[in-house]
RNA sequence: GGUGGCAUAGCCAAGUGGUAAGGCAAAGGUCUGCAAAACCUUCACUCCCCGGUUCAAAUCCGGGUGCCACCUCCA
């Protein structure tokens, strides 16, 4: 059975079968770098990553590109705030996104195609549709004629009648008709500007994806990902645009995530309803967000709240304490073999899932039937090194697919835990337990949780 | 008005025809000097409502209701 992906084209699971043998071409649109982002934005980065990873682990080869729009109003206004250029703004939230992704442990693409590095494939992408009277230049701007392209609204269901009936459509007196979107825009006095065949201007925000692909990825690739709100315009636009040039599919397979909520409403900037990943992971270990992301289905929205991310964070310490557990007994272990445990049936299980389009819900629980697997067998006064080992591997092996680390980030103990931890020890051989105790508080309020085994003294933090 | 999505226990969340996974929380028990961790037990005769199809439906069909999103920048 092959993995199985939803594509919005055809609003059906389908099983994935790449363009080109193992080579899979992955496109996902990136952010306006304009601001922190919030962790609604963070969604799709740990959601595509995370295809990204699986599809790794079933063995395919990835080209993962996602694209930094560096120059847009919001840049340029942003910049006129803060007295800086829109390239600074730009600079600045390029590196705030590296180091608050790399909290949540997204391993980076292998391309971050920057829209002010990419404008002589822009521009020529934009005159080829000129040319070949898809586009037209109207006052320094150029417009995409969305009646050239008879396939127009295949990925949103949209038609064109219902889009003008819903009078939302931006009224331009440049355009020939309402749909028709912007592929070049004319610079306004002062603003940041390229010089064009056209004039100075700056692209319009759709072109920059498909020109991005084709340089970077080719004329077809196999999944192009993004939030479900850019499936109109953006991906409907990017379709129109590349395939009015090329005459193939663009993307086979086109994934969107859904929404991260707050009071189940959608999470946005412009209302304040948003809490940014930043601010987010002061309080909370990256580990436990991505954890927390993966625990529902990428096609279900998330409604975020403190008692969610506890939810989560108790979750996965019962996940952390297991692998704990069981390293601490590799040390009084006896020799054995791993045969007496099937942890096969957790690898099944977990890959079955993960196999029906990326169901990490499900994912996670094979994770914790493993995990309660482990604990039963933890329960016998003497296990075998062996057996022990099958589950350490199988448990790394999967939470590494899901990339959420199995300890949390740990400082080493210091001195002066360590006497206490050993001055407790002596306070219990010699049956003080008043003593014992409160070193046990004392520890408990630096943040040190103590855990009498029959094995020894193990410690974590809280 | 058009287009999509969602509605499963206190909370989170799978399951899309075969008689309700899993996690958190809670309660009781075992273990422990006491704890912690772990284990055992309990926790939805029922899946928004009303009809229908079927031997069989949370799952399919029809009709409602409620919530969310997109159609304007938006993950």
């Amino acid at each position: 059975m092959s993995i199985q992906v939803y594509n919005t084209l055809s609003r059906q699971k389908e099983p994935f079968q790449p363009l080109n043998g193992n080579d899979v071409n992955m496109y996902v649109c990136g952010p306006t770098v304009y601001n922190f982002f919030h962790i609604g934005n963070a969604r799709p980065f740990v959601v595509f990553d995370q295809v990204r990873r699986y599809l790794q682990y079933r063995g395919y080869n990835v080209k993962y590109v996602m694209n930094f729009t560096d120059v847009d109003d919001k840049i340029i206004k942003r910049g006129l705030e803060e007295g800086i250029s829109p390239q600074e703004v730009a600079d600045k939230y390029v590196e705030a996104f590296f180091t608050d992704v790399e909290a949540l442990h997204v391993t980076r693409a292998d391309l971050y195609p920057r829209v002010t590095e990419e404008m002589s494939e822009i521009i020529a992408m934009i005159a080829e549709l000129i040319e070949t009277g898809h586009a037209y230049e109207s006052g320094g701007d150029v417009y995409f004629s969305e009646q050239t392209f008879a396939d127009y609204g295949k990925l949103s269901k949209q038609t064109m009648e219902n889009l003008v009936a819903g009078a939302r459509v931006d009224v331009n007196d440049k355009k020939k008709a309402p749909a028709d979107f912007a592929l070049w825009k004319a610079a306004k006095p002062g603003e940041i500007a390229w010089p064009s065949p056209w004039g100075e201007g700056r692209p319009g925000w759709h072109i920059e994806c498909s020109a991005m692909i084709r340089k970077h990825l080719g004329e077809q690739i196999d999944i192009h990902g993004g939030g479900v709100d850019l499936t109109f315009p953006h991906h409907e636009n990017e379709i129109a645009q590349s395939e009015s040039c090329t005459h193939k599919p663009l993307a086979k397979y086109w994934m969107h995530n859904e929404f991260v909520n707050l009071n189940n409403e959608k999470m946005s900037k412009s209302t304040g309803n948003f809490f940014t990943t930043r601010e987010l992971l002061e309080k909370y270990e990256g580990g436990v967000l991505r954890f927390l992301l993966l625990s529902a289905h990428y096609r279900n929205p998330v409604n975020f709240s403190e008692e969610l991310v506890e939810n989560a964070q108790n979750g996965l310490d019962r996940i952390r304490s297991s692998y704990a557990n069981l390293t601490h007994r590799l040390e009084t272990a006896v020799d054995g073999d791993a045969d007496k445990v099937d942890v096969e049936q957790f690898r099944g299980q977990f890959t079955a899932a993960m196999d029906d389009d990326f169901n990490t819900a499900d994912g996670i629980t094979a994770i914790f039937e493993l995990v309660s697997d482990a604990n039963k067998y933890l329960r016998q006064e003497t296990v075998e090194r062996g057996a022990l080992q099958a589950y350490l591997t199988i448990l790394e092996e999967l939470m590494g697919v899901l990339a959420v680390p199995l300890a949390a980030e740990e400082a080493d103990l210091d001195a002066e835990v360590e006497a206490l931890i050993a001055e407790r020890t002596e306070a219990r051989k010699s049956k003080n337990w008043a003593r014992a105790d409160e070193i046990r508080d004392q520890l408990t309020a630096m943040g040190i949780v103590l855990e009498d085994t029959p094995q020894g003294i193990r410690w974590r933090r809280k």
